[in-house]
DNA sequence: ATTATTGTATTAAGCTACTAATACAATAAT
DNA sequence: ATTATTGTATTAGTAGCTTAATACAATAAT
């Protein structure tokens, strides 16, 4: 990954997202450690701080916890992750029916439209 | 409609989106005129500048055209609107498609989640 | 015991963006 | 010609973000 950002948002939103994504695809599984905050910060290219800010969101959603000098891991619990999972697709199908159904498209037009998509891609 | 906004983006990118689906939507049909500026900051609760802000926005998209003093009015060009339409349904759908390849959802399996999603809505 | 590592907290500075208040400019209405 | 309406521009204040520089706290490593 790239750690490239947007001038549209926060940085430490979109690191919150980029780890959490990794999290989600198993790229920092389930227990196992994290770079220090001070790694990860290089890596990404921001300040320590920032990325510290990042990593506290994450500990607010569950996805990671902090040991004092042993460094941070992410969650032993398995289930914590799987509905992060569940949670992060519902709502982007959520999101994108909604604006569809604004639009008004009718339920069969959106699927139609959503097969096209995935059709030529 | 009710103007509300989120904390998370400024309120002027939120106006505009918002003011961009009701044209979208015919609410404010082609060629129609849209209320004046400070009558629209009040409708909304915002300050004049911000729904300015907002309007400047919409004649970038060349949604709106600003006539000196008489007023704004919506785009006569019918194509513009059913363009902005389509952008705005397939970004939605590709958004949301990219979202469920990232967390490593087949086609197949996204195909399924939707036609889930739309069946218990 | 000492040292190194790691997370956390604090303070400050520079910068940008958002909002607000007000003034200005142009023209339609009278 | 005057007035009212409308879009636009200017200025300023506030707040938030990012970075930076340090300092502190806890504990793993030695």
């Amino acid at each position: 990954m790239d750690w490239t950002f947007t001038e549209d948002r926060p940085i430490w939103q979109q690191l919150a997202e980029q780890l959490t994504l990794r999290i989600l695809k198993g790229e920092y599984p389930s227990g196992s450690r994290l770079p220090p905050v001070r790694e990860l910060a290089a890596l990404a290219g921001v300040n320590p701080n920032t990325m510290q800010r990042a990593l506290a969101q994450l500990e607010q959603d569950g996805l990671a916890v902090a040991n004092r000098t042993s460094g941070r891991t992410v969650t032993e619990d398995g289930e914590v992750i799987r509905r992060a999972r569940r949670e992060r697709a519902k709502s982007a199908v959520a999101g994108c029916l909604r604006i569809l159904e604004e639009l008004g498209y009718t339920k069969a037009d959106a699927l139609v439209y959503v097969k096209e998509e995935l059709s030529h891609e």
